[in-house]
DNA sequence: CTGAAAGCGCTTACAG
DNA sequence: CTGAAAGCGCTTACAG
């Protein structure tokens, strides 16, 4: 492969000209400029990744965490954060996080420090206390989306007053008898950042406010069958509520399902309403908190390339909006 | 960050010592191993991904070229190719490939080109013959997954037979009047591997050879959206079949969401199968072909790294396996 | 089995 | 504005 030296040669300067044309370092006159860029061309020369890495000490490449790569919500994230880096010359490197000790140890010990990256994103993981430690020892900015963590410097929504919203809506259509699906820490757990824990206390700070003195609340893992599981249980008892909010737009298409099942009409004896704006929403006529993660993933890139410093990215506003999307599938209870 | 001279000088031996050590090339005492190890261990000493890259030549990374990454299909791929890669210490880069020519340009001509990648996993894209050419020209195995492309060493599900058997199943319930909906070369695009059109020459197949004459094609985009006002449109009309194949799972979701629009139940009035075997399908009830993405990703990132001759990773057949999943929007015609 | 040293292909501080 | 040269931090062919 054509290196720098047959560059220089060819466009009769020094390889140090060259290496200043082709990166934009530098001052150099336009005509200089010029001439490199087009015996570069020419020869279809470009820079060596791992030359210019090390001598530079800049990597233009972005480490992404995704816990789980085949969810929406994740792969979107990811498709707005490419969509931020891929025009200013960064590529991005997957890191996958599972639960699997052995491998989450091997990610932090080893593959994240071999300077691959110029900074990294963390999305939606719950990390060790060691993890975070680990993260900050590290010598990039690391940007946190969706992250448990006050720690971490990262970009979230505001997750009590999405639970708020959610039940907010059900409760100004009428419904009183309101049971939230979700995931939850014990009470006693202090202030959180956790997801799910915070839905469910803007879910019971919500009903209170109302009046409601003891808000429903049914645990269920964040998956369509899960979901499906608890509903069918619930909504074939004599506790049946008149309206379901659910953690997350997957959930409710669980609740919708076991509806379905058990032939029970929506909206006219149930209404169920999720958050995320799932792809599939409009098809399941589902109401929603939408959160639009395609922007998220685009701040959560801006954030990053701030951090870097790159010309023109200011650093994105910390707070990430939502929005309800009334559908189908919420209506006053008969 | 501490370098490779200090782990050489804590454990009392050469930086070349240190190096074959930590990498497994070479021969080396046991115990010397072990105790360069241990120094490593305790320094916190990881070898720089960018020096050994220059060095060896080996980046122990995999590159991937993906049309679109929020699309679900494309997502499980990747979580398969990643559980592939990841084990054995080899990263994953995603390159985000779009119809933009600038962009599509600007990743041919230089992101492949920066030598950050030892192999490359191309995910079906149709690429100009001038692009199949820049990666020919790559100085790295590439291995294609469903893509229409003979020159493209690639791993391909058999498409016509899928068309033929999602076609069979339709028949063998006793359908006649069928209608694919899909998206196809002309006709007299001689011998192909585009896959929309060979599912629909598979489904052409199985139509004359039960004697029906003229099959049914109609044109929609591979959306849900695209498929739903496609599907308005025939099952509202004169002309409306009793049966539906559908060339992906969530063109399939447009049906169905266009057959409870117009208050056509299913599967009695008709009958709708996909392809894909996406996640949501048991939750729609729906009938299809599932062709097991997350294997496709397995394979594909074994491939790349037989091909990379990755100790102990056979070459995988570069046939993919499909499967008739049937379920309850397929019946007999009333 | 182990080490000294060249070399991987760039970037940049320094000098002019 | 441009160049000579040191240096980025490893790996490996060669020698012993």
């Amino acid at each position: 492969m054509t290196g720098i030296e047959e560059v220089a040669h060819a466009a009769g300067v020094s390889t140090a000209t060259v290496s200043r044309a082709l990166s934009g370092r530098g001052r150099l006159s336009e005509a200089t400029r010029a001439r490199v860029r087009a015996a570069a061309a020419d020869l279809g020369y470009v820079v060596s990744a791992a030359a210019s890495t090390l001598a530079s000490g800049r990597a233009e490449n972005i480490g992404v965490i995704v816990p789980l790569l085949d969810r929406w919500f994740f792969a979107t994230v990811l498709d707005g954060i490419a969509a931020q880096l891929a025009p200013r010359g960064y590529d991005m490197t997957l890191y996958n996080l599972t639960d699997d000790p052995a491998q989450r140890r091997n990610l932090f010990e080893t593959s994240l420090r071999r300077r691959r990256v110029d900074g990294l994103i963390v999305l939606s993981v719950e990390l060790s206390a060691d993890e975070l430690r680990q993260l900050d020892d590290l010598p990039v900015p690391v940007v946190g989306l969706g992250v448990p963590h006050a720690e971490l410097n990262g970009l979230r929504v505001d997750d009590t007053a999405v639970g708020r919203l959610a039940t907010e809506h059900l409760l100004e259509l009428g419904h009183r008898d309101i049971v939230h699906l979700g995931w939850s820490l014990p009470d006693d757990a202090g202030e959180t950042l956790d997801i799910p824990t915070r839905r469910r206390r803007g879910f019971a700070q919500a009903m209170t406010d109302a009046g409601v003195t003891a808000p429903r609340f049914v645990a269920a893992d964040f998956t369509v069958d899960g979901a499906r599981r608890v509903a069918r249980d619930l909504l074939a008892g004599p506790d049946a509520p008149t309206a379901i909010f659910a953690a997350s737009d997957e959930m409710a298409y669980g609740v919708l399902s076991a509806a379905r099942e058990l032939g029970i009409e929506l909206p006219g004896r149930l209404s169920v309403i999720g958050v995320d704006g799932h792809e599939l929403g409009s098809l399941f006529d589902l109401t929603t908190i939408a959160q639009f993660p395609h922007a998220q993933g685009e701040r959560a890139g801006q954030a990053v390339l701030a951090a870097l410093g790159v010309d023109g990215v200011p650093m994105p506003s910390a707070s990430l909006p939502f929005e309800l999307v009334a559908r189908g599938s919420t209506a006053p209870p008969r």
